[in-house]
RNA sequence: GUCCCCAUCGUCUAGUGGCCUAGGACGCUGGCCUCUCACGCCGGAAACGGGGGUUCGACUCCCCCUGGGGACGCCA
C-alpha cells in the first residue's frame, strides 16, 4: 500500500505527535449513562479505539455516573451493548466513576488544604441571580468569585458550602489541541469551577481530571463541545500538580438541519442502526470518514483503518450525517459477505426456516444482495424463497401481469415447462424464448408474468435463476396456484 | 450577550503557494447492458461565502465582514 505523496507532506506539516517510543498511548471513552449510545458517542469511541490500536496502546472505558440522579443501569447496559455490537473492545475492567468518590473527595480536600480551593456559600438562587445580572449587563456569564478571598468567619451558619477551585485570574490557558491546534482562552473568561457539591459529592469536571490522571490517560479524544472544558480542566491539572494529557477535540456530527446531534436532538442510538439493518463494519467505515480522511480512499475496512488512523488527518469542521452514503457503504459490505453469513442474518427472520429454504437462500442470496441497501431489505426481498406469493398480489404492477394475456401465456408456458428435460437456467431461458417466438411476443411478456406468479413482485433476481433455485416442482406448483390457471 | 471553534460541489471530503481547466465518493442525471429491479460500464450537471491585503503567482498565508456551530449548570 503506497501512501500518496501528499499524505506524507500533510503528516509532516502538523506532526505535533512526537512521543518517545516508550510512552504508550492510553485513551478512554467516557460516556455518561443517561441514555443510549448515540451516533456521536459511537464515533468518539471509534476514534479513541482506533488511536489506541494504531499506537499499540490501551483503550479504556469509563462510565461517568457522577450524577446519581440521572444515571441508570439500563443506560450502562445499552452503552456496553452498543460498543460490543460495534466491536470496539476496551482494555481492562470498566471504570465506574461513582465508585471513586472517596478518591475524588480526597483530591479536593488536598487542594483545600493547600489553599488552592475554597469554600463557597452561595445559594443556587444567588447564583441564578448573578447569571441574570451578568447577562443583562452584557458580561460573560460566570461566578464572580465573591467567596474567593472572603473571611471564613463570614460563613453563614446553616449553609453547606461547595468547594471551588481557586484558579488564576490573569493570564491565559493554552490548549495545544491535536486537532484544533493551539486554542487560547483568557483566564478571566473562566470562573472558579465547583469541585465538590454542597452535598459533598464530586462534580464531573473534577472527577474527570482525577480519573484521567489516575488511569494514566495520555490522550483525551472527545467532541469539541468540550473544548472550553479542556481549559478549565487544564487549570485543575496544574493545581493538582499533574501533567495534563494531550487533548484532541474532534468536530461534532450535525443533523440534516446543521445542528449538533444529541440524544435530545435527532440522534439515534446505535441499536437503532442495528435494527435498521446496518452492518457494524459499514457504520465504522462511515463514521470514520466523517471528519477523517486518507486521500481519496472511501472504502476502508477496520484493519486498514487501524493501520492508517491518526489524529493529524482529522478535519476541523463539523459534518452532517447522511444516510444515503451510509446506505452505499452498507450495501458494499453486504455484497462482500459470504453467502453463509448472509443467510445466517436472514434465515432467523423468515417464517419458514427449513433446510429447503436455507438451501434456496444459499443459492439465491448473492444476487438478492445486489439489490438492497440493508439487512432489512434483504430479509424482505428473500421472503418469496420461503413462501409462495399470496393472491391477489399486493403490488399493483405485479398483479397487472396476471391479467388477460399474461395469464394465458403462463398457462401455456406451464405446459411447456412440465415437459422440459433439463431444468437449468439455460434450458429454462431457451424454453421461454422459444415460447416467445412461437407467440411472436417479447421475452418480457413472459418473464414479467412469471416473476409475478413466482415471486409476487415486479422486481426480483433473474427469473431463470429463481426458477432454477425453486426447482421444477415448486415452480410448477406456484404457477398452478395462480388464480385462473388450471392444470 | 460574552468567549471559543469552523467555512471547497446538495452531502462527506482531497487540496498545505505554481502539479487546479479544483480531484474522489455518495446522491442526482443522460446512455449502454437487459426478462424486471438492481449490479456493472461510459458520460453529464454540480463548489473554493464576500471584501481587502501579502506575493511574480492564491482554494492554499494574514486581516475584516458574513454565515454556521459550540460553550457559558451544585449536567456530563
Amino acid at each position: 500500500m503506497s501512501r500518496p505523496k501528499r499524505m506524507v507532506n500533510r503528516a509532516s506539516r502538523r506532526a505535533p505527535i512526537i512521543e518517545s517510543p516508550s510512552m504508550s498511548v492510553v485513551t478512554r471513552f467516557a460516556p455518561s449513562p443517561t441514555g443510549f449510545l448515540h451516533i456521536g458517542g459511537a464515533r468518539t469511541a471509534l476514534f479513541n479505539w482506533l488511536y489506541a490500536r494504531h499506537h499499540g496502546g490501551r483503550f479504556m472505558l469509563r462510565i461517568e455516573d457522577t450524577d446519581a440522579k440521572r444515571s441508570t443501569r439500563e443506560a450502562v447496559d445499552a452503552i456496553l451493548d452498543g460498543l460490543r455490537w460495534l466491536e470496539l473492545d476496551w482494555d481492562g475492567e470498566v471504570y465506574y466513576q461513582s465508585r471513586r468518590h472517596a478518591r475524588h473527595i480526597e483530591a479536593a480536600q488536598a487542594l483545600l488544604a493547600a489553599g488552592k480551593a475554597y469554600r463557597c456559600y452561595c445559594s443556587p438562587e444567588e447564583l441564578a441571580q448573578m447569571r441574570q445580572t451578568a447577562k443583562r449587563e452584557g458580561r460573560s456569564i460566570r461566578y464572580d468569585g465573591r467567596w474567593r478571598d472572603r473571611d471564613p468567619a463570614d460563613a453563614p451558619a446553616n449553609v453547606d458550602p461547595v468547594i471551588r477551585l481557586k484558579a488564576p485570574l490573569d493570564g491565559e490557558t493554552v490548549i495545544d489541541d491535536l486537532v484544533q491546534g493551539p486554542v487560547r482562552v483568557a483566564n478571566s473568561q473562566l470562573d472558579d469551577m465547583i469541585l465538590l457539591r454542597s452535598d459533598g459529592t464530586p462534580t464531573y469536571m473534577h472527577s474527570v481530571v482525577v480519573d484521567d490522571h489516575d488511569m494514566g490517560v495520555t490522550h483525551v479524544i472527545r467532541g469539541d463541545d468540550h473544548l472550553t472544558n479542556a481549559a478549565r480542566q487544564t487549570r485543575l491539572f496544574e493545581a493538582l500538580g499533574w501533567k495534563a494529557p494531550r487533548f484532541a477535540h474532534i468536530p461534532l456530527i450535525h443533523g440534516a438541519d446543521g445542528q449538533k446531534l444529541s440524544k435530545r436532538h435527532g440522534a439515534l442510538g446505535v441499536d437503532a442502526y442495528r435494527s435498521l439493518g446496518y452492518l457494524p463494519e459499514a457504520l465504522r467505515n462511515y463514521l470514520l470518514r466523517l471528519g477523517w480522511s486518507h486521500g481519496d480512499d472511501e472504502v476502508i475496512d477496520t484493519a486498514q483503518a487501524v493501520a492508517w488512523f491518526d489524529l493529524d488527518a482529522v478535519g476541523k469542521s463539523a459534518a452532517r450525517f447522511d444516510f444515503a452514503k451510509l446506505d452505499s457503504l452498507n450495501s458494499h459490505y453486504l455484497r462482500e459477505m459470504a453467502p453463509e453469513a448472509l443467510v445466517a442474518l436472514v434465515l432467523p427472520r423468515l417464517d419458514d426456516q427449513s433446510a429447503v429454504v436455507r438451501e434456496r437462500l444459499l443459492q439465491g442470496i448473492a444476487s438478492l444482495t445486489q439489490r438492497i441497501k440493508t439487512v432489512d431489505e434483504l430479509v424482505e426481498n428473500s421472503k418469496f424463497y420461503s413462501a409462495g406469493p399470496a393472491f391477489p398480489l399486493t403490488i399493483p404492477k405485479a398483479a397487472k401481469q396476471l391479467e388477460g394475456d399474461g395469464l394465458v401465456v403462463l398457462a401455456e408456458l406451464a405446459e411447456r415447462l412440465s415437459g422440459l428435460g433439463q431444468w437449468n437456467e439455460e434450458s429454462l431461458e431457451e424454453a421461454a424464448k422459444a415460447h416467445a417466438q412461437a407467440r411472436e411476443i417479447g421475452l418480457g411478456k413472459i418473464a414479467q408474468p412469471l416473476r409475478a406468479a413466482l415471486t409476487g413482485s415486479n422486481a426480483s433476481p433473474g427469473i431463470f435463476e429463481v426458477m432454477r433455485i425453486l426447482g421444477r416442482n415448486e415452480t410448477l406448483a406456484r404457477l398452478a396456484a395462480v388464480p385462473g390457471i388450471e392444470r
